[in-house]
DNA sequence: GCGCGATTTTGAAAGTTTGCAAAATGATAA
DNA sequence: TTATCATTTTGCAAACTTTCAAAATCGCGC
């Protein structure tokens, strides 16, 4: 560390033949400067390469114009699309807005130190509910994202999960398959359990019945997809229209499928979940439903900073809506 | 933001009848401090539910306990398996190393604020070398990350990249092929460069002529590693095996290789780079070369502290060797 | 010149750590 | 017991900026 001896404000303001607190207004626009001494302090500034301190700023301020994101510690979610997106999402909003994004990794036990930001964003809810709670105890501005949390009075924002399996489900069934079968996402989340939900709405709004394995639980990872489709191939009856929870899974079961001679859509139609940016590469585009992960992120800072500076007193409760985008992988049933 | 008066550390230092100054000391664990006196303190610091003030702390200390990580702002690195081990690595040490962990997304203009931090990690220095010289010029702590900057007087750790390259082709020349065609990374980068550098290396070591096409120019996208792969099969002396700069890149060759009914490895041999844990899953368990990533983050962050606490004044210049992991994906030609 | 409102400028307080000086304590010898 | 020296413990002041309240100044009409 370089230690030289900083230059303040007071050797700003004395050179300048004013107060400190005139600097100070000078640096932060105010518009009650007289012209003379403004044009004094800029000199000064100028001529003495004048930076303020960002701690004493922080602290006489009472801001801290940082926000954190707090992930769960199991390396699985980073490897997953919505993960790189909400850190995206997260760190363009943040940068745009000129805020300190600080990322934190949670282990279950560190109490996150949210006394250096201004307010949380949590990546999911479940590991870090004792987290969440602490925060909200100690008055810290909180949002959960991507977790609709009822049972909480916090602030979140969230995709309408439901609707998203339902919009998978009543696509296929339009397209005239009765044969419909699922590879599900982690159903330790609530997205895994939700779109699980909304699939089997739609089949039972049809009067349809989900065949004996027709319900593979798998975890957002392409083994558990594999596996998953492994066994739906295997059944005495195998379906003609598979929905994956994400399109990671879904290119999985893709390429298990082209492995295996069998083809997509002729005869096996697959449908994602997220419009992964690298479905539209591959053997065929893959027909998904859309959630908007990035704006979510972006919206997730904007509702916080609104929190953290009062002008929203209310928790922000904001669900935003998934949409069918119709690529190559899905066709009507061969005969 | 909710407004109560802060219980500062005067009304612990009251209650406790001693000076700020022992509270202080008290709170840092220093020695020199009477027990009677330290028992005041901590009862009057538990009756109080006193914390200290973030900002107060970093103003008086002149320290941040913060570290930056800097990201160049194009989306696709974040869809690498390098960006997420790199994002994840550097974030598990923050938290083990009870730092702060400021991630900026560089668009190119922007000049990081690195003010609120102690140091700084360069994810990439080819996007933000006027940002890292910049950093260097203000006296900040810089450590550059996955790139070996020789022209520049800065920190970094890297891979051995090139004997990466040569890893690969060696285990290639070595099961008996003689037509090894590559599909490179993006070869704006440094890592992409230097891989094929390395595969060159090796074929002129072993006086082997690389055939015409049999150098892909990829991204490391999937995309590219398809059309590459197309192109190569399409050669009228196709390779018998490939050496593919990145496991996404090599899976996507192996997916495109198993829709052909090519067998991998007895068509074709296959070599990915990275270790990414997804490439043991899939049809055929793909040998790859293992980068250590994650302990290049983890390094990444000890060093940096060290170089901000002054331990370290020379900077650090360090580059970690990849290693070979043989899986089922290589095997020697057919006859 | 004086009073008054509006505008501009100033001062004090807030927050915590650290180096240095001062004070208190302990140990030893006379 | 007292003086002296060494050691431990304590307190002061400085570091930096913003906010709030208070003071000063200005302009203007009477």
């Amino acid at each position: 560390m370089i230690k030289k001896k900083r230059i303040s404000i007071e050797d700003v303001a004395r050179r300048a033949k004013v107060s400190i607190a005139t600097v100070s207004r000078v640096l932060n626009n105010f518009q009650s400067v007289n012209n003379k001494n403004r044009a004094a302090v800029e000199e000064a500034i100028a001529a003495l390469k004048y930076k303020p301190d960002v701690s004493a700023q922080r602290l006489a301020s009472g801001t801290n114009n940082a926000i954190g994101l707090v992930m769960p510690g199991y390396p699985g979610i980073f490897y997953s699309f919505y993960a790189v997106e909400l850190i995206r999402g997260v760190g363009h909003a943040c940068e745009k807005l000129h805020l300190d994004l600080v990322f934190h990794i949670t282990n279950g036990f560190n109490d996150l130190n949210s006394t250096s930001v201004g307010g949380v964003i949590f990546a999911d809810i479940i590991e870090n509910r004792r987290q969440v709670e602490a925060a909200l105890n100690a008055g810290v501005a909180c949002l959960v994202i991507n977790n609709i949390v009822e049972d909480l009075d916090v602030s979140y924002i969230g995709i309408d999960n439901v609707l998203g399996g339902e919009i998978a489900g009543d696509y296929l069934v339009g397209l005239g398959h009765s044969r419909i079968a699922t590879v599900t996402g982690n159903l330790q989340t609530q997205s895994g359990k939700q779109r699980l939900e909304g699939f089997k709405k739609v089949l039972k709004k049809h009067n349809m019945t989900l065949a004996d394995g027709y319900v593979q639980e798998g975890d957002y990872s392409r083994r558990s997809a594999r596996v998953g489709a492994e066994k739906l191939l295997s059944l005495p009856n195998p379906p003609t229209a598979i929905f994956a929870a994400s399109d990671e899974m879904a290119l999985e079961i893709v390429a298990l499928l082209m492995e295996r001679g069998i083809k997509v859509p002729q005869d096996i139609s697959i449908i994602g979940f997220d419009d992964n940016p690298s479905v539209i590469y591959g053997p065929v585009a893959l027909t998904t439903v859309k959630q908007p992960l990035f704006q979510m992120a972006e919206e997730a800072v904007k509702s916080l900073q609104g929190l953290i500076q009062g002008k929203q007193t209310k928790p922000v409760k904001k669900v935003l809506k998934p949409e069918l985008v119709v690529r190559d992988s899905c066709s009507s049933p061969k005969k």
